[in-house]
DNA sequence: TAGTGCATGTAATGCGTTACATGATTTC
DNA sequence: GAAATCATGTAACGCATTACATGCACTA
């Protein structure tokens, strides 16, 4: 089977036990979308791949008369899975609008080119605050989720220092 | 006229004086690419565009018997890019697969888990390298893309010594 | 004269999101 | 009984990359 962007989440969630597709996304949308997006579009489909390739099992478990299919991960996934996590190609792309505004504010008065520090230090404290809140929200997170967290926090502590930094400097 | 993503690119590289289609990719790539990419198959026609918007003026300018259009930015141009600059609507998007192992790190026993942090930090030790270079290369940017250049190559620094000190302390 | 770099452009393809259709259940 | 949420799925669309076609110029 082919890999995409979306296999390595999907089969990295459900190894942390079964879910629904619609709770896949749930959870993405509270955790990786901020280094990993993946949407219904994706997911549906791949689940689909993931089960004709024996690495996901799919089983109905509808509530009440709602519908509902719920999958689990096979011992075949968990190979793949781990064979990845062991792997050293690692894809990484950035779209960072804000620095491309710092990138191009020479075209600007001085002034309004260190306000642009100033708005990129902003959106950034915003950030921290939005992940300091879900990691307030109870639930108790294996260690290596609650790192990652914990990077995504630190690390926008650091841009917004960095802007101060730079703007005092200038 | 509807903006693009790469809008923003060729009215701000353009801005700094005018350039080739050929040019530009030249110079996104050695630069914006790590936080803005933008391929032939969006310049060439977003050139079109930005033209028979107005915001570019193109010009034949052959070297030899090589045909070349050489683009420079008219004063509506400058215009929508001041706009674009002063906005405050930044977008933002990260696909970081080095992170997204992290985040699946509890399926692995301990000591590999701890191996991922390592392998981050060579990838971050590398690209830290790799912008330490584009910076030694001669020329003289102007302030606030060389600010950009040092943000990258400190963030770098910052997740390297972050991933050491996690690891020290797991 | 072969290989590399300059230069433009597009077609095919793939990736990913958005919006929608459908319908059941829960909550107010 | 209206609104929100659970739940699945797909079609249409847009964004972006890759690969290719074309051809000139320089250099080893």
């Amino acid at each position: 089977m082919e890999e995409t962007s979306t296999t390595w989440v999907l089969l990295g969630l459900l190894a942390q036990g079964p879910k629904s597709g619609y709770e896949l996304k749930q959870i993405v949308d509270r955790s990786t979308r901020y280094f990993w997006a993946a949407s219904y579009g994706q997911i549906y489909p791949e689940l689909k791949r993931l089960e004709e390739a024996g690495l996901v099992a799919g089983k109905d478990a509808p509530t009440g008369g709602r519908r509902r299919r719920v999958f689990r991960i096979t011992e075949p996934g968990r190979e793949e899975l781990r064979g990845w996590l062991h792997g050293t190609a690692a894809r990484m792309e950035f779209r960072d609008e804000s620095l491309l505004r710092l990138f191009f504010a020479d075209v600007l008065p001085r002034g309004e080119g260190l306000a642009l520090l100033r708005a990129r230090a902003e959106g950034f404290r915003r950030t921290a605050a939005e992940l300091r809140a879900l990691d307030a929200l109870p639930g108790d997170d294996p260690p290596f989720v609650d790192l990652v967290l914990q990077y995504g926090i630190d690390w926008c502590g650091w841009v917004v220092e960095w802007c101060e930094r730079q703007e005092a400097r200038l």
